[in-house]
DNA sequence: CATGAATGAGGCTTCATTCAT
DNA sequence: GATGAATGAAGCCTCATTCAT
């Protein structure tokens, strides 16, 4: 009878496409159903067809969004040859292209943020944002010792503390670029990668 | 009626702290403005004495969060000696250390940050994050010119990128922290800064 | 057609015996279509080929119930034998056997009352209470106006009035056992039968 | 500071009336906050500042109800002289008098059997309506004991069993009466009085 | 000045009913 | 005939704000 499996999975990710948009929009708070409804052009009550609840519907963007940012990512890391540096560079580049050119989903991750600061949903989001961190540092980490092992770096270097603290220094210019819009976040990146290697370097 | 106009004060911080309180732990939406007359122990209709409406207080205590946090910083940086990489040094481990302690201080970054993603404030707080952080850039740049004219660092490094890398790497470092509780942001932060030094030293 | 029209009567049952259990449990408003649905392991959708609406339905249970009940109430009466007080106390204790066995019954006839008590369809469903009621108080004023013509009664007593009396009887003992558990109705019962009919004897 | 607290009173009575009401007119679930509000001519959220939700008004209106009702029973039933028939009678007439006169009290006495018969409030009413119940039967097997002391009654007679017929029997006319008009419980309640006491006569 | 009782707009959610398949 | 996805009216409740005391 479940013949609609796939339009019913059409129809939720079209709920949640509408749903992120106003959420970056407007805020998890300043975001109310009907908004959300009309926007999807669908039915107020429809889309308690596809989510118990607002909350509910929120942690579904925030996972839609979550396998759709990081998977990105993971993509664009296996597809680089070259030395440990240069792979480095080419994915903080690739990063920062990306993230750059997607305006609003910076502001979904503030909300996420916010939204993990509070309520219940908080150690969901925590959770989940810890893993998405974790997993992403792993994939740098592995990078550096892979260039440690290669000889490109210094054994001194603590792959895992520079892997933590360049992921988020990715993370942290996109913010500013995303608060400045003077800020050039790509060119600082750059500038900035160049000066790290240069710091592991032998 | 000075005296007067500094009980007026006393009260309008006294609101101030409470809100930030309760909006670090139940975010803006969260809190209602009865609960923060509860916790100021004054009447709700008080708080309208003291600011137009929730929005106003909720920028009064972003304002006065942001006066108390950048002072801070200024005060630590201005005190220390010795060489620009020492600086750097103690900068960083005094603002880990200083940011650490104030656990529900990231909340409410948080909720400001979500704030300022939404709603008509979005503007004024967007400008007000980032003239903080221009601020801070602007700080740490300083210190890295500094390190140039001593001939400590190379003259090839863009005091400006770097400068905006490292303050989004504390920031990030913290956020990463507040996160995952295994997450040890201080050890992470020297590691990272011997790299970052040694990247820029001649 | 006959066979259709059997099929299509036997699923009609079906879905009031659903809606029945459930309106029991969980009241009229508290009892969704869908809940009905699921219980009748039908379709949604289907209840509508059967019931205009859910106040339809709901009166169909009852006329369904009452048509049950009562049939019962009289089956146990006309089969029995010896004096008019010995058919008064073997149908009392029958009344009081059959109904307390069914414990959800009770809760249906209180959803029926306040359903009774309240909206448009007050006036069909007080009409059928008072044809039941009326239709028992008959049977049972009929049996006493027997006692009386064969003289085991006294002629000073109204028929119409004791009946009406004794009816409301049985009624309200199964109503106090319902509330109470410790309550013994048919102990209470049957004391009480004792005593009436000592007080209609000559 | 709360020199209102009889004016708060005031106004909690007059909103239980307005939903009192309204409760036995459209029954619970009938009844919008809404419409509470328009009646007692408030605003719709006045009503949260004095009962916690729909449920903790409906069970207010209960309890308000029960305090009034059995106060007046008792009353009644204090004030009498004379021997224990007379009792009896004067409070049969007295009930069946003041009750036939309460039109809509009947009506809220279903919605609460039938709020009682479903959800959670079920507990609370059951226990309710138990003690009201088991009270009255009290006051009245009380009497019929002091007949049997006096001489007056049979000491077979059991006054438990009795007092328990008869308050329920006292109810069931009044229900009757309620959905019946042409129905007389006051004429039914004093032919059924007189064979009672006859039946429990020495 | 301070208060808190009163308000009503607005939000989330439920659910009877319809209708295309 | 049977189904269940879609709908939107309607309900409960919260809460920022006002205003009489």
């Amino acid at each position: 009878m479940k013949l609609h499996e796939k339009k019913r999975e059409e129809k939720r990710t079209l709920i949640i496409q509408a749903a992120a948009r106003l959420f970056a929009h407007k805020g998890y708070s300043g975001t109310a159903m009907a908004d959300i409804a009309v926007r999807a052009e669908i039915g107020k009550g429809t889309i308690y067809e596809y989510f118990k609840s607002k909350e509910d519907l929120f942690f579904a963007v925030f996972e839609w969004f979550a396998r759709m940012s990081w998977s990105e990512g993971k993509i664009s890391v296996s597809a680089i040859g070259g030395t440990a540096s240069q792979k480095l560079e080419v994915l903080s580049d690739s990063i920062m292209n990306t993230w750059t050119e997607m305006e609003e989903v910076y502001s979904l991750v503030m909300e996420f943020w916010a939204a993990s600061a509070s309520s219940q949903i908080r150690k969901r989001f925590k959770e989940s944002f810890r893993k998405a961190y974790k997993n992403f540092r792993g994939i740098v980490s592995e990078l550096i010792r892979e260039g440690i092992a290669n000889g490109e770096f210094a054994r001194e270097v603590d792959p895992e503390a520079v892997a933590a603290s360049l992921v988020g220094t990715w993370d942290a210019l996109l913010l500013q670029a995303w608060f400045d819009d003077d800020f050039d976040p790509i060119t600082a990146a750059r500038k900035y990668i160049t000066v790290l290697i240069r710091g592991m370097a032998i």
